[in-house]
DNA sequence: AGTGTCGGATTGTCCGACAATCATGCAAGA
DNA sequence: TCTTGCATGATTGTCGGACAATCCGACACT
C-alpha cells in the first residue's frame, strides 16, 4: 500500500519512465487562461464588468465553470469581486501600483542579495532571461513579449532564493503588474533603456557587488513606479 | 452618474458615517472560515481527503458551496486537489517546512530592517504584539492562543514595510504553518524560550541595531525550522 | 507476477430553478 | 426642486438533481 501521501510508488520506482508526464487539463483551468490572456492583451478594460452568463454563453460552457474561474481571477488579484455585484476588471489605482511595487523591491532585493548563495542553476536562469529579453528587443518583437520577457528577468531574480512560495508570489505580483501595464499602451518607449539597466545590473552581480546590485534593482523598480504613477494619472 | 469605479459617492461624501462598515458574509467565506478553524484546531489529519458531499451533508448545504470553499482552501495551500481524486488536507513535507520558513525569514528580515522607516503606528503594532504574546505566555493561555499570538509578532514585522501583497503573503505563510504545527502538538515547550527571544529582537529595534535584529529573527526562524523538521521527522 | 474486467465511489461539469440583492427609472409627496 | 417610495428588470448566491469520466479496489484469468 502506498506510505503517506501523494503518489503512489515514487520511492522504489525511479524507473526509466521518470521524463514523461501528462498535463491535466480541466475546462476551469482554461477558462482561467484564456481569461488572463485577454486580461494581459488589453481586449477589457479597468472595471468591466465580467458577467457570469455573458462568458457562459460566450465559451459555451455552463455559469458554474465561469463562476470558479472568476474566483481564481479574483484570488489573483486581476479581478475584484463586489458582493451581490459581481466581477470586474481590478483597476490599478495608485496605491496599488505603488504597493506592487515596493512589494517586488523587497523580493527581488532579497533575491540578488542571494545571488552568491545561489544554485548556478538558478544564476543561468538570470543569464538566459536577459539573453531571452535582449534578444526580443533586438529583434523588434511584440509588446507582449517584451512584456513577458522582461518580466521573466524580475522573476528569475527572485527564484534565486530557491523558494517556490516566493516565487509563486512574485508571479501573482508580476501578473497584476502586467495587467496594469496592459491597460496603459505607451510603456513601450522604456522598453529599451530599460535592456542596458538589466545588463548593468547582471554585471554587478557577475563581479560579486551584491549591494551595488540591490540598489539598482531598487533604482530600477521606483523609476518603474513613478513612470507607471505618470502614465495613470491623466485619466484619473 | 458615478464616475468610473468601486463605490458611488466616495468623492464628495465625507460624511458624518465613514465610521460605518457592514460585514457581508456569504455562506462560501463562512464554511472556509469553518474548515481553518477545524484545520488549525488539528481535528483532521494531514492528507484526511476533504469530500465534497460529506461535508455538504454535515453543514447542511449545497456540493457547489462546499465546492467553492475548498478552491479557496487549495488556493491557500493549506489544501490540495489530486485532480479526479478530490481534496485532501495538505501533507507539511520537509521540503515545504523549509520552504516555509525561508520565506518567512526573506519577509521578516526585510520587515525588522525597515524599522527606522516604518510608520510610528506600525512600530507601535510590534510592540503591542509582543506584549499580548507575553501575556497570555505568562497567563498560561491555550496552545492555539499562543500558537496565534505567536505568529501575530511575526505578522507584524512584515507590517512594518507598509506593503498589504506582503502582509497578505505572510499571512497565508503563517497559515500554512500554522497547520504544520496543528499536526505536531508537542511544539508548546518552545513557547517560553521563546518569549525571551522576542523581546530580545525588540530591544534590539528600539536600540536602533536593525542588523543585528536581521540577523536575530534569522536564528529564530532557522531554529524553529529545525525544531519543527525534527518533530515532524520520526513519523514519516 | 502480471494483466483484463467489473462495481462502487467520487469528481467535473452541466442544467434548471429560486430568493435576495442591486440598478434604474418613474411616480408621489415635501 | 429635492427627496422618498415603489415597480421593474438584471444579476448574483445558492440550491438540487443529473450525467459521463475517472479512479479505486477486488477479483478472475494467464
Amino acid at each position: 500500500m502506498c506510505p503517506v501521501a501523494s503518489r503512489c510508488g515514487t520511492m522504489a520506482g525511479m524507473s526509466q519512465f521518470d521524463s514523461l508526464s501528462l498535463e491535466v487539463t480541466s475546462t476551469v483551468d482554461r477558462v482561467v487562461e484564456e481569461l488572463r490572456r485577454a486580461l494581459f492583451d488589453g481586449e477589457l478594460e479597468a472595471g468591466t464588468p465580467l458577467r457570469e452568463m455573458a462568458i457562459a454563453d460566450s465559451l459555451g460552457i455552463s455559469r458554474s465553470t465561469v463562476r470558479e474561474a472568476l474566483g481564481v481571477l479574483v484570488a489573483e488579484g486581476l479581478a475584484v469581486r463586489l458582493p451581490n455585484r459581481g466581477v470586474q476588471v481590478a483597476s490599478p489605482d495608485p496605491a496599488s501600483v505603488r504597493d506592487l511595487c515596493r512589494a517586488r523591491a523587497v523580493l527581488e532585493a532579497a533575491g540578488v542579495r542571494g545571488w552568491p548563495a545561489a544554485d548556478e542553476q538558478q544564476r543561468d536562469a538570470v543569464r538566459r532571461a536577459l539573453v531571452d529579453y535582449t534578444a526580443a528587443v533586438h529583434d523588434g518583437a511584440s509588446y507582449q513579449t517584451l512584456n513577458e520577457r522582461h518580466l521573466a528577468i524580475h522573476l528569475s531574480l527572485v527564484g534565486l532564493l530557491g523558494s517556490p512560495r516566493l516565487v509563486a508570489t512574485a508571479e501573482t505580483l508580476s501578473a497584476e503588474l502586467r495587467l496594469a501595464l496592459a491597460q496603459i499602451d505607451r510603456i513601450r518607449r522604456n522598453a529599451h533603456d530599460q535592456a542596458g539597466s538589466h545588463t548593468h545590473l547582471l554585471r554587478l552581480l557577475e563581479r560579486g557587488d551584491v549591494e551595488a546590485a540591490a540598489a539598482e534593482i531598487g533604482h530600477h523598480l521606483e523609476d518603474a513606479e513613478v513612470a507607471i504613477l505618470a502614465a495613470l494619472a491623466p485619466e484619473s
